[in-house]
DNA sequence: AAGACGAAAGTGGTTGA
DNA sequence: TCAACAACTTTCGTCTT
């Protein structure tokens, strides 16, 4: 996906075609559909057909037609046989859910469903909502993927309020000991300075600044979006060829001048690079 | 006149008791 | 639940170019 406009530029380059290839693991030695985490059994499991017809298409006899029926309800209850099954089929349609609502990659919402997985196996659910712990999956996951600006969307569409997501959060990150590393500035700092009209060579000059700041640890709890402001009124001071005014820079990312101006000021001297004039 | 600067006061969120 | 706290914002007078 373009990160400047969002476009996307390729799509699905997976083969979902069957696998024959090895022996030594489970989804090789098998066709069908890829192993996922997002359905509660791995889409493992078997469907019966609905339609009450045999493999030539003949309609069944009235008393296979019932029998049918009756294989399926069963079929239906094994699949979520216990209350943990029946737990992780809401959690992962309520994780499905809000994962749509944001946009969210594929590969972002798997890493959300094994989150929720292990915090059911840590029997971390007992107690607790499962809504507020499956929306702070999605959390987890969102940052593990550096998607930056993550709890008031996700708030958004959750069920649940903002407070018992960051609770529930907090909850995961202990208890599963994730390494939860603070949001990287870098992150924004390729879009803004492309919104900003600024070259290649300033962009990395801003880049390279945060490096150095992150080196000194003066970006934890700093709002990583305030630093990439920072980073770039400073870079392009510093570049020739592109300029911006405080002004417009705060008003294109939402960061007051005051802090901008703190932030580049922090991140000058962090680089031991003096005031230009 | 435009832009940069920093002090002062206020706000919303986090943390630890 | 509450107070203390750091980050951040708004506002405003002053300085520089």
């Amino acid at each position: 996906v373009c990160e400047d406009c969002g476009l996307v530029v390729e799509e699905d380059r997976i083969d979902r075609g069957p696998d024959w290839r090895g022996f030594d693991d489970e989804s090789s030695q098998r066709g069908g559909r890829p192993l996922t985490e997002q359905l509660h059994d791995r889409g493992l499991s078997t469907d019966i057909d609905w339609r009450d017809s045999d493999a030539n298409g003949n309609t069944l006899s009235s008393a296979k037609q019932s029998k049918m029926k009756r294989l399926r309800r069963w079929n239906e209850r094994f699949r979520a046989k216990d209350a943990l099954d029946r737990n992780l089929k809401f959690a992962l349609g309520e994780i499905s859910r809000m994962a749509s609502a944001l946009g969210l990659p594929d590969a972002t919402r798997e890493t959300a469903s094994v989150i929720y997985r292990r915090a059911l196996e840590e029997d971390l659910i007992r107690g607790r909502s499962i809504e507020g712990v499956a929306s702070a999956a999605v959390a987890v996951a969102y940052r593990q993927h550096g998607v930056p600006h993550s709890l008031d969307e996700l708030s958004a569409v959750s069920r649940v309020d903002r407070q018992r997501i960051v609770r529930a959060f907090r909850l995961l990150n202990r208890e599963l000991s994730l390494e939860i590393t603070p949001p990287d500035p870098c992150n924004h700092v390729t879009r803004y300075a492309s919104e900003l009209g600024f070259s290649n060579s300033t962009e990395q000059r801003a880049n390279a600044l945060l490096e150095t700041a992150k080196a000194e640890n003066i970006h934890s709890s700093k709002n990583p979006i305030a630093l990439a402001a920072g980073a770039l009124y400073a870079a392009q001071l510093l570049e020739d060829g592109d300029h911006a005014t405080q002004a417009r820079i705060s008003d294109l990312m939402d960061i007051s001048e005051v802090t901008i101006r703190t932030r580049y000021q922090q991140l000058l001297a962090a680089n031991d690079i003096p005031l230009p004039r």
